[in-house]
DNA sequence: CCCGGAACCTGAAGGC
DNA sequence: TGCCTTCAGGTTCCGG
């Protein structure tokens, strides 16, 4: 599942290959994929503009072009293939560039998402800190806990209190700095707002080096696999022994998600 | 504002 | 073999 990582590392990837090339066609398998504008002004729109950069905004790859930006979202099962060698069965959208590559959004359920816009705010305005910028402190983070009662585990994954982090890295980061994933975020101590602010940048810092973890469907543009899921210690990982303590994790549902945990060293 | 649950989607895996 | 249920989980929407 694409997380802060993988959509960094596909940032890092797709770079070189788009920074300078315009979209000579574009064409929709998928139209309801667009979110903005209509599917076919999408098409018409993107035609023509060169690419200026790429950024990463929590898990939106933004596409940056004169006067606009294209912005990606590959949810659960998207993935974005630089000329992939066979034809791929789950290709939703196809942007033919001006050297003649082709770039295919592909995913198998659909749930991916494309907006065009002129400010990339009406997207990604609403974003919570991102978690490895200078700015994100332990202090940041303790301000950012006060009055929440939620689940400390519900609240690393609404994008809105933090940007970029989703279930498997949530889980790897609370099991490092050893807090059970139901804690309510205003009862940690501080001890363990700093301890957290550390493992969430160390969980994903260490996944951006290993390119990203290839639990699912998860590809680079290449069609390599990452090799961060090798690190894992309890994302995915009910009743195998805890790396710490040898305790078998437990799988608790929080939100229609299975949280992976220790049940002795997460208290 | 805060919180929890359902809906959107498809395919793999497991139970019977 | 085949049908049914569960699991996978990012985001948005809705109700309390």
């Amino acid at each position: 599942m694409p997380e802060l990582p993988e959509v960094e590392t596909i940032k890092n990837e797709l770079e070189p290959h788009l920074v300078g090339r315009s979209f000579s066609e574009v064409s929709l398998e998928w139209p309801p994929l667009v979110k903005h504008p209509s599917p076919e002004e999408f098409c018409h729109q993107l035609t023509g503009w060169h690419v200026t950069g790429l950024n990463r905004r929590g898990k939106y790859l933004i596409i940056r072009l004169e006067k606009r930006a294209l912005i990606v979202h590959l949810r659960m099962t998207g993935a974005l293939l630089l000329n992939p060698p066979q034809p791929d069965p789950w290709a939703r959208a196809r942007f033919r560039l001006d050297d003649g590559s082709e770039l295919v959004f592909s995913d198998r359920r659909k749930l991916g998402a494309l907006w065009l816009v002129e400010d990339k705010k009406e997207v990604v305005g609403k974003l919570g800190p991102e978690p490895l910028a200078p700015s994100f402190t332990a202090g940041v983070l303790a301000q950012r806990l006060r009055g929440r009662k939620a689940p400390i585990k519900a609240l690393l994954l609404d994008q809105g209190f933090l940007a970029g982090v989703g279930n498997m890295y949530a889980d790897e980061a609370l099991w490092a700095a050893r807090i059970h994933p139901l804690r309510a975020g205003k009862g940690l101590s501080p001890e363990e707002e700093e301890r957290l602010f550390r493992a969430i940048r160390q969980v994903l810092k260490t996944a951006i080096g290993n390119k990203g973890a290839s639990i699912s469907t998860y590809r680079r543009p290449g069609g390599e696999q990452g090799t961060a899921h090798f690190e894992f210690k309890v994302a995915h990982k009910g009743g195998q022994p805890c790396p710490r303590c040898s305790t078998p994790l437990q799988r608790l549902a929080l939100r229609n998600r299975g949280s992976y945990f220790c049940p002795r060293c997460q208290v």
